[in-house]
DNA sequence: GTTAATGCAAATGTTTTGCAGTATA
DNA sequence: TATACTGCAAAACATTTGCATTAAC
């Protein structure tokens, strides 16, 4: 089982009320990324399920990132390199900054974005359904300030 | 020899002046990317090198994106597929909207960008050195408008 | 007992690399 | 002629899939 974190709802409960089945191996890894607060991908998922079962393979952690991604629970994020990242969906809409030195990554909420949609759709007839930010620079202590 | 097209410098010329040998494959190929407007994948600059040149290699192409993108004549982007995009590095940057529809790639200036700047240095003493904004949608054309 | 999820291995798709042969400077 | 570039095949890497077995309902 995964270290102990607080929720208003656990994994188990989440997975009961949906039409899917509670596999352990599904709980564990719904558990481990809502435990990660911030971006996991999947090697690295991976990596921290074997810990707790060491059976678990690569393809189940696959197969799952795509059921939660289609059940609504997480998002998936193409940030810069060539695999996926997966974070929580949360109630608040948020964009990322990126650290070019120490790769960590920050969330920030984005301003201007109502007006962005409207004179995008002002100027180019655009319906904005998704607004994707990504912002690469140097975070506050990789650029020593 | 691709199509003509109208440009202060051609693919040639750029090689030419760099310390980069000149072979008929990489002009090509620059040919090809600086000719078509917009945002190319190596598969499809390989067909159609391929056109051209059947005996020209797809490792022919990719070797030749990663010098292009190293000496600075275009840009690699990650939109959303799996396959990397790539297209002529110009003078005025700019942003992509993608429809969600078609898959058109359209290209805007971003507005707010320098107010964005200033926010995130303000609000996160983060440094930021790059934007990427990607808007998904729908284009004027697909939804109806 | 049915049906869906898992584990494994093999397949896929994109990109990279080793190496011998070829073309450029 | 020395060196860099190419083509080919094989490797690498992330992700997906087929199938027999196992677990959930």
């Amino acid at each position: 089982m995964a270290t102990k974190f607080k929720r208003s709802k656990s994994s188990r409960q989440i997975l009961n009320r949906s039409q899917e089945r509670v596999t352990s191996q599904r709980t564990l890894l719904l558990d481990l990324i809502r435990e990660n607060n911030g971006h996991i991908d999947a090697d690295e998922l991976y990596r921290k399920a074997h810990d707790h079962n060491c059976k678990l393979s690569l393809s189940t952690v696959y197969r799952n990132l795509q059921l939660f991604k289609k059940m609504g629970l997480v998002d998936e994020y193409h940030f810069a390199d060539e695999h996926h990242h997966y974070e929580v969906k949360s109630s608040t809409k948020h964009q990322h900054l990126i650290c070019l030195k120490c790769g960590n990554i920050i969330e920030f909420k984005l301003p201007f974005d109502e007006q962005l949609k409207d004179e995008i759709s002002k100027q180019h007839n655009f319906e904005v359904a998704d607004i994707q930010v990504n912002l690469k620079g140097l975070c506050a202590r990789c650029s020593g300030k």
